[in-house]
DNA sequence: TTACAAAATGTTATATTATAACAATTTAAC
DNA sequence: GTTAAATTGTTATAATATAACATTTTGTAA
């Protein structure tokens, strides 16, 4: 895989160790004072880094979180747990769940090749503090 | 189940007709003749229409569309198919797969009460026309 | 049948998210 | 070194969504 380009691997590093998913604008904030002034610089950066796969976008937040896979392949088969009351986010990596959606088959003859899948609920913390 | 209210009636019509999602600015556009004239105005009923469970959101789309099941019962369990040529939406209704999601538990620890799938792929016509 | 609370509406302004269009520069491959 | 592809820089604007506040309608219970 080729190396990200100098405006990418600047907002890779920055979603990479944010421990949850950043927004477009809150990344711009953030990556000013290292010389990217403007939202297409910001947007055009997550396109790519969306397109291989080394962060996805929390389609119900539009949030872009680092992928959690080792290999980050393409973004191909997503699935998300995001806890409602604190927003965090963490990517499900469950071999027997992608399994079964990458199998999946509707009756309406359509041929997947991509799924996203976002739970919603309460984390453990905040199950334990009764929010 | 309370009736709707005049612009929730207005606007959940307008959707349940269209056969494909529509976006809320589409939906302002086509309301103004009937007196809606605000962003707002529309928002507001899709939020509620969303919450009763009449229509449900597109997130990947940014887009609403009525539910198709006959209960319409509130949105916590949504999968939907989209074709990524010609954008045609579908609800997808397979009691195995929201069994098989509903009682999903991943290692960590998290009580879900609700999830949204999204499958992209190419529709049947437009596989037959190998676009 | 009034009074009260909840829901819905109307309206203006503004915040947030995202892309169009065009020019210049850098990078990678040959 | 030349060239094509990718990336960057920049301004402007489109598209999506909410804040804040005032008013009206609806449901419900005294």
């Amino acid at each position: 895989m080729q190396n990200l380009s100098k405006n990418q691997q600047i907002i890779f590093d920055l979603i990479d160790k944010s421990p949850q998913p950043l927004k477009a604008y809150s990344i711009l904030f953030n990556v000013q004072k290292k010389g990217i002034k403007a939202p297409l610089q910001v947007y055009r950066a997550l396109d790519k880094l969306v397109e291989i796969g080394k962060i996805h976008k929390i389609e119900s937040r539009n949030a872009f979180i680092a992928c959690q896979n080792s290999s980050c392949q393409i973004s191909k088969a997503t699935a998300f747990s995001i806890c409602e009351n604190c927003e965090k986010v963490t990517e499900i990596n469950n071999s027997s769940l992608s399994k079964y959606l990458t199998g999946f088959k509707d009756k309406n003859g359509m041929k997947y090749n991509k799924y996203n899948l976002e739970f919603f609920g309460l984390c453990k913390k905040c199950i334990s503090k009764k929010i």
